[in-house]
Formats: structure tokens, sequence, C-alpha cells
RNA sequence: GGGCGCGUAGCUCAGUUGGUUCAGAGCACCUGGUUUACACCCAGGGGGUCGGGGGUUCGAAUCCCUCCGCGCCCACCA
């Protein structure tokens, strides 16, 4: 046989990943199979691939993987978000480069800047995806943006419109200045930030005397239209009924008396702002207060701003602060920490802000997808912590701002035919609305261009929590074929960062639309994190290239590193040095293939030790296949790996090969040399979900493979039955070779040199695995005895004593005495613990009896092992 | 402020209902080894009062109380 070249990572994932696209494995069709089904969570277009993305992707990927293996029929579909926040800032930035201004477009050129941007750049992260192996069905590939996709979602806009359940209000809503745009609570970071709390003080009309109120945000002063006290605060019953007068604008407002107010914050006093706080909106709707609106779009103070008017929120604060100080009305000002609501995306302080938006109703929607993960578990989530959370979200949820003002997404499908903000109907085009406005307002004189769309898009996540239905295209054609064998999926692999935001939306949409779940389990990932805990992210640059890391480590070994530290739920310390552990395991694997394939076969006589071996090694599998079956029900893929690491590189490369390797150039036997192969096939299945490159590349190696032969369509090991008995021996077998490598080095008998081995068989154990021990230990002479061999060191396992004649110079007696004295003080301690628990009559009564017989075979045990120290002293001290 | 969760070896984490196998794994570390698959390796080894204290129990990493430290989610007081 020819020599393997060594490993190179990039030619051979290139290779296979081509060979499998021609040859369409990734491409799945409804058939008689059973389906197993994956959606992925469609990622930004404007993304490109990072550490998250890598690990819930390579997470998809084993369990499709397996599920192929399994002979289901796996069908991942992948696809991308059109994110309307992200994309629109994105090519708003990129226009700006070439010297356009967002405003001087109108929304169909913008539109079509926008098309052309996610064309050139939508598609990178998939192409990256490719690169980590994800086995998608690419013909699949769907965009939120899809003219089916947008169908979905406008007709479920219409369906929840008829329903009732979407409605128009005005309510207060972040409002990022920068963006120009309303923002949802779950794109809001609040920020700890100290500011000063201005104590300002207002003249009470027609009197001589003032009251004090505090606040951070003194620019709002234009915008009172009332001061608030608590009605039991004696200090301003003398006040009640009279007015007050704002500074600057000199307005004469009401004194105002509620509850909300908090009689030991400063002052005691609040002024009442309704347009630019949500509290105090409410205090105003209780009591008719006016509504001031004192800011643009863009965070300038507007008409109401007095010489203010057109600056900035903050520079209007600091000179209104200046000016307020020059007339003697501040009082004092005081530092305070708070914290301070700051847009995710543009990072501007949040200004709460009255607007006019679409509303979805939640509370009846919401109450199967409670039901089904919580009451019924039809959806199970993984790991079962998060149950809380779920919980605490959905029963406390608000209802959806569902509206964006945006171009890019999904328009709205209202139609205006009047000036009131009610004056509107709902429909799929401009030319229904048309009737549907005749019919309701019986105005037979509207026509088409009486009609005016409203200029908001839907929120982004109102088009992606239909994305396991939209993707079969199940709301267009509720009844086809694939919606009817894909739907409901198996598995949603995600970060729990978007809990609320897609997955309780999603399973939402699938009951409200499907009257099914979307998906059956949900596996929630951690979040990547670098060493010092810091969460990935770009603005602090600790996020790894992760192509390049793929270039550098292979991607079989990326996808190990990652694996290995992330036990489902835990946020994962991600370090470069992982990867080198999967490469490692590469290397180690494809070592072992070398070893055996430069073998040369010959049709000689099969040695025991390799039959006994390889009888070992069969079982070994079956149990450990048992181990990792168990972890991935669980969806413990971390620990299903960790088995298959072990399998391969303790089990396999340092047990079993080493005790068939043949001596140098000597030949193998044929039987042997087949069963390894055999056994490598099913080390490389087992393997393959995992780290698919280098399973498949030595899987075509070891034999020339038609298309349908390939590994990545070959089949799962079957669970058998395994002899238990046959692994318990060899565990003994293998502490009697560790013991007699620990005495090879304490003694520095070189492995060169043969030893011979004298057993006394106390445990009366079988001695068909002493082959075993003859090859890996050079053994010149194994015999059994029944005393005690002089001149030799001693080692015990269980109750058999081990004898290693010895050089008499090599000996130590002195030293052998006192190691023994220590073993056997250690055991008697044991024992004496162990019948200590055994006299005590609440123990012997309370226990349950194969705890008490536990405890007895301990007490046998260590008398034994008791008896055979004995001996060995006994001889020593002859 | 309200809720949830965590603290086990130097690091990252497993440890079902309290009881064989409970004090574990991987990495890192230490010692020795390289003509004969692999130093991206082999063999051997040392590491822990299971955050502190108290309690329940025949028996606690596991259950309860308390203190200390950390994380997340929700709400947000002018």
């Amino acid at each position: 046989m020819s020599v393997l070249p060594n490993y190179i990572s990039s030619e051979v994932e290139q290779k296979w990943y081509s060979y499998w696209l021609k040859n369409k494995y990734f491409s799945s069709k409804p058939d008689h199979r059973e389906p197993y089904t994956i959606v992925i969570p469609p990622p930004n277009i404007t993304g490109v691939l990072h550490m998250g993305h890598m690990l819930n992707n390579t997470i998809q990927d084993i369990l499709i993987r397996r599920a192929r293996l399994k002979g289901k029929n796996a069908c991942w579909v992948p696809g991308t978000d059109h994110a309307s926040i992200a994309t629109e800032a994105k090519v708003v930035d990129s226009l700006k480069k070439q010297g356009i201004n967002k405003e001087d477009l109108d929304r169909e050129s913008f539109l079509k800047h926008a098309w052309e941007w996610k064309e050139n750049y939508g598609g990178i992260i998939l192409d990256q995806l490719k690169k980590l192996g994800c086995s998608c069905d690419w013909d699949r590939t769907k965009f939120t943006m899809d003219e089916d996709m947008s169908k979905s979602v406008i007709s479920t806009f219409i369906d929840l419109h008829n329903k009732g359940l979407i409605y128009k209000g005005y309510r207060m809503v972040n409002w990022d200045p920068e963006a120009k745009t309303t923002l949802s609570d779950e794109e809001v970071n609040y920020v700890e930030r100290k500011d000063n709390l201005y104590y300002i003080k207002y003249k009470v009309e027609n009197e001589d005397s003032y009251i004090t109120i505090a606040t951070t945000r003194p620019e709002t002063i234009l915008g009172d239209s009332a001061i608030c006290v608590n009605p039991t605060d004696k200090r301003f019953h003398k006040l009640k009924g009279k007015k007050i007068i704002v500074p600057l604008c000199n307005r004469s407002i009401p004194l105002i008396e509620d509850d909300y107010v908090d009689i030991d914050f400063g002052t005691g006093c609040l002024k009442v702002t309704p347009a630019h706080d949500l509290n105090d909106k409410l205090i105003g709707d209780r009591h008719n207060l006016e509504v001031i609106d004192i800011l643009n779009d863009d965070a300038t103070l507007n008409r109401h701003g007095l010489e203010f008017e057109g600056k900035d929120r903050f520079v209007a604060r600091k000179e209104i602060i200046d000016k307020l100080t020059k007339q003697g009305l501040v009082d004092k000002i005081e530092q305070i920490s708070h914290n301070v609501g700051i847009s995710e995306r543009t990072n501007a302080i949040i200004e709460p802000k009255f607007s006019d938006q679409w509303f979805l109703k939640m509370e009846e929607l919401v109450k199967p997808a409670i039901k089904s993960v919580l009451k019924d578990e039809e959806i199970k989530l993984f790991p079962k912590k998060f149950e809380n959370t779920y919980k605490h979200w959905l029963e406390n949820i608000r209802d959806w701002n569902i509206s964006r003002q945006l171009y890019w997404g999904q328009q709205i499908p209202a139609f205006y035919y009047g000036k009131g903000k009610n004056d509107y109907v709902v429909a799929t085009n401009i030319k229904d609305a048309l009737s549907v406005a005749i019919e309701k307002t019986n105005n037979k004189n509207l026509k088409l261009s009486d009609l005016k769309q409203e200029s908001d898009v839907l929120d982004t996540w109102f088009s992606s929590w239909l994305w396991p239905i939209s993707v079969f295209d199940g709301i267009n054609n509720p009844d086809n074929d694939e919606i009817n064998y894909y739907y409901p999926t198996n598995d949603l692999v995600t970060g729990p960062d978007i809990l609320f935001f897609w997955v309780a939306r999603m399973i939402i949409a699938g009951y409200e639309f499907k009257n099914t779940k979307p998906f059956s389990n949900i596996y929630l990932t951690g979040l990547v994190r670098d060493k010092q805990r810091r969460k990935m992210s770009k603005s602090l640059g600790n996020s790894p290239d992760a192509l390049k890391l793929i270039k550098d480590y292979g991607a079989d070994s990326v996808r190990v590193g990652l694996l290995l530290s992330a036990s489902a739920g835990n946020d994962l310390m991600f370090d470069e040095s992982l990867c080198q552990q999967g490469k490692s395991f590469s290397n180690k694997i494809w070592n072992s293939y070398k070893l055996i394939n430069g073998w040369s076969v010959e049709d000689i006589e099969q040695p025991e030790y390799s039959k006994l071996s390889i009888q070992w090694y069969e079982n070994k599998f079956q149990s450990v296949l048992v181990e990792i079956e168990d972890h991935f029900n669980k969806y413990r893929l971390s620990d299903a790996l960790m088995c298959v690491y072990k399998l391969i590189w303790d089990d396999f490369c340092s047990w079993l090969l080493e005790l068939i390797k043949p001596e140098y150039q000597h030949p193998i036997d044929k039987l042997t040399f087949d069963s390894v192969i055999n056994i490598f096939e099913n080390n490389l299945r087992v393997l393959h979900p995992f780290m698919p490159f280098i399973s498949e590349e030595i899987w075509q190696n070891i034999s020339n493979r038609s298309v349908n032969e390939a590994l990545i369509v070959s089949a799962w090991p079957k669970v058998e039955s395994v002899n238990r008995k046959m692994i318990k021996d060899f565990d003994f077998t293998s502490q009697v070779i560790s013991s007699i490598r620990t005495i090879r080095k304490e003694k520095n008998i070189s492995f060169k040199n043969s030893i011979e081995l004298h057993v006394l068989n106390n445990e009366n154990n079988s001695s068909n695995l002493d082959s075993l021990i003859i090859k890996l230990c050079n053994i010149s002479k194994l015999v059994y005895t029944k005393i005690e061999v002089e001149n030799s060191i001693s080692f015990r396992v269980k109750s058999n004593n081990y004898y290693v004649p010895v050089d008499n110079n090599n000996i130590n007696i002195e030293e052998e005495i006192i190691k023994l004295k220590k073993e056997l003080q250690y055991i008697e301690g044991f024992l004496n613990s162990v019948r200590k628990k055994l006299s005590n009559s609440r123990f012997v009564e309370n226990a349950p009896d194969k705890v008490i017989q536990i405890e007895k075979d301990k007490e046998q045990d260590a008398l034994s092992k008791i008896k055979a120290i004995k001996d060995s002293l006994s001889s020593l001290d002859r």
C-alpha cells in the first residue's frame, strides 16, 4: 500500500463539499421516509459569520447528519432575514459614502438601492456556512422578503386585523433620534449613568412663593402641563387649587394630586410632561392634561422650544440650565446614578415619544404557547432551566408594537381614504382596498388616487415568526405537500437571547396559523464569550475571524473545538486552543488510519490476543454507542462528542491498535485486519456528524465507494447487546497492565527488557486475557503461583497479588515493607469505617437492603485485600 | 426594585430520585520516554473541607436556613 500524505484540511474539505453538493446528498423531497426537519435561524443579510453562528450551525449540522445516517429524510432549510433596521442602517451608510442622502430619495429609489445591496452582500454569510460543512438543502434557500414570504406576511396581517387583534394607537414608544425610528423594547439597552438631578424653582401664580421640583431632563420643562403632588402630602395642602408658572415660557399650569407621586423622592413634587414620559402620560390621561411635544424627530427642539428651537436636546439642556441659573431658579444640583435607555443599533439615547403606532393584541394569542411548553410539553426546551424565563415573559406580555418607520420591510397593507387616523381599510393591494373603502364609506366617488398606503413597514420579527411555516409556503397554500410532510419541524437550535423575540413568537404563530407547534424541541446554545467572559462583539474586537480559524485549523477542528466546551445553555468561553485540541484529534485519527493503511495483510493464523482484543473493542463500542445515543436524546452534544473522542483516542488507538499491532515489518493476519477495518468504519460513522470532512476522506480512502456508498449517506451503527463481563474483565486486565507500567517506571526497567509476572489468583479469575498482558507489557513468562514470590516487587489489583521478580540489588526491602504497611493501614481504616456503619443499628434498620449489601461486599473486599497484603508482607519479612 | 439561576481540581465543566461505580472528565501542569502511525505523540503522576457557616438524616456535592461572591431576565422613580 502506498504511503499516505499528511492531512491537508483545506483541500480535503473543498473536495468533499463539492462532491456532496454534486451528488445532491443535502437535498430533500417528501417521500415515504420519516422526515427530520430543521429550519435555520435565518442570519441577517448584514451579518458575517461569527462564533455564535459557527456554534449553532455546527450543532444543527450534527443533528441533521445524524438523522440522515439514521435513515430519516433529513431536511435543513437555509435562508436569511431582511433585518429591517440593521439593513436599512447599512444601506443608508453605504449611500452616504456615495454622497447620497436617504432623505433625498423616495421610497422606491431607496428600495432599489437596498435590493442592490442585498444582491451584493446578502448571500455572503450562507457561503461562509458552506465552509463550515453545513449540509443545508441550498435549493430551498429562502429570504424573508421573497415574494411568497412577503405575501404570507401581508395575509397574516390582514387575517389578524380582521380578527380584531391589530389596532392603531397612540403609545409611548422608544424613539431612536439617530435612526429616526421606533425601537421595540428589546432593542433598547439600559446602561447605568451618573447624571445631574436639577432642582428647579417654579413660581406659584399670584404669590411670592415657589415650589421646587427635581428633574434630570430640564429641557422638558417647556412641555410641562401640570405639577403633581401626592394627595396625602400635607406640605402642599395649602397650595391646593393654585396655578404654577412654568419657568422660561411663563405658562400657567395646574397643581394636581395623584397617588403615583412618591412623597419621599426628590422634593415630593413631580413635573408632568405627558409627551415625554410614559408615567407622565398616564397621569396626564387621568387628569385630562394637554400634551405638549417639544421635540423634532431628530431630538432637536421644535417650535415649543422658544429661543432653543432647532438645538439638540443636550445643547438645549445646558443652555436652559445656564439661563435658569441666571434667573436664580436653580435651587441645587445633585449627582444621581440612574439607568438610561440606549439604542442597540445606533447607541443613541432613547427618547420616550408619544407616537402613532400599530399594535398586535397578545393576551389571547399567547395562551396556547404557554400551555404547549409548560403544561402539555408538546414542545421541549433544552436546557429546561429556560422554562421559568419563558413563562415569566409570556405571562407578563404586553401588546406588540409591530410598526417601524422604515422603508426596508413589508409595508403595512393599510390604505387611508381620509384624513382621520382611523380612516383606513386593510387589504392585499390598493385595488382591493378601493372596493373595501367604497363599501365601508358608502362613497362611490372614491378613486385609487384618493387612497394612500400607510408608510410604516412591519417589524422584522413579524415576518420571521412565520419562518417554519412560510418556508414551506404553508400560509399561502395551507394544504400543500411540503407543509404537510415537513411541518411541524423537529428541532430548533438558537441562542437564548432571542427566546422572546423569535422563539416564543414562532410558537404563537404556529398555533395561530397552523393550529400546531412549529417544532418539537428547542435547543438553546450558550453565548460565545471570550476568555475574560466578555460577550464577543465587533466593537470590542474580541471576536476571532471565523474563516481564518477554519483556514488555520480546518473546519472539523473548529467544530470540535467549539463543541467541546459548549454544554447546552451554558455560555462558552472560546479560546483558540480549543481548535488546536480539535486539530490534534484530526491528526490522531489520520495517523491511526496511516498505521493501518501501512500494514501488509497475509493469510496467516490470528493470534489469540488479537481475537480477544477485537471482541473486547466490539463490546466496548456498543456500550459507548448506548451512551452516545443517550446523550443525543438529551441534547448533550458535547458529552456525545467526548464519548466519541475517548472511544477513538483511548479505546481504539491506545488500547486496540497497540494490542493488535504486528511487530515491525511483520504482516498482519487477514481476519484481524478485516475486523479492524470494520471497526474503523463504525468509528467513522459515529464520528461523521461531528467531523464530516476527515471521516468522509478516510471512508473513501478505505475503499472505492460508489455514489450511494458515501459515508454521509451510510448507516448509523445499530445498538446490539453488550457483553458487560468482557468489558469488566478487560478493565481489570488494564489495571494490571497499568500497574506493571508504573513499576517499570519506578524501577527504571526499560520496556525493551522483558520481565516475568507471577500471579497469586485470589480472585479466581479466568485467565483468558493474559495474552493481552503478555503482549503489552513484554512479559517473558506469566506464571500462576500458590505462594508468595521472593525477591520481587508486588502489587495488587483487587485481592489478586502480582509479583515481578527483579534483581536483588534493584529491590529495597525496607521501602517495599513501608509501602505495604501504608497500604495495609489505609485498608484497615477503610474496613473500620465500614464495620462502624454496619454495627450502627439505625443504619441497618433504616437503609435499604441494597445499600447494606454494598457495605457488606466492601467489608469482604477489604478483608481479602488485607489478607493479600499480609501474605506479601510475610514473604518480605523472611 | 421584582424574578430566575450559578459557585465542584489551575481553567472549562459533568454529577438523575440523598446511598455501589462519588468526589469525576477534558484541557493545563509535573516526571520519564523518540530509528519501526502520530511530540498535533506515548506511559506514569500530582491537584479539590464540592463558596463560608448552621440544620435535617443512620448517611449530604445533592434537601432546608443563613451569609458571601457572580451571572441573567423583567421593570424602571421623576
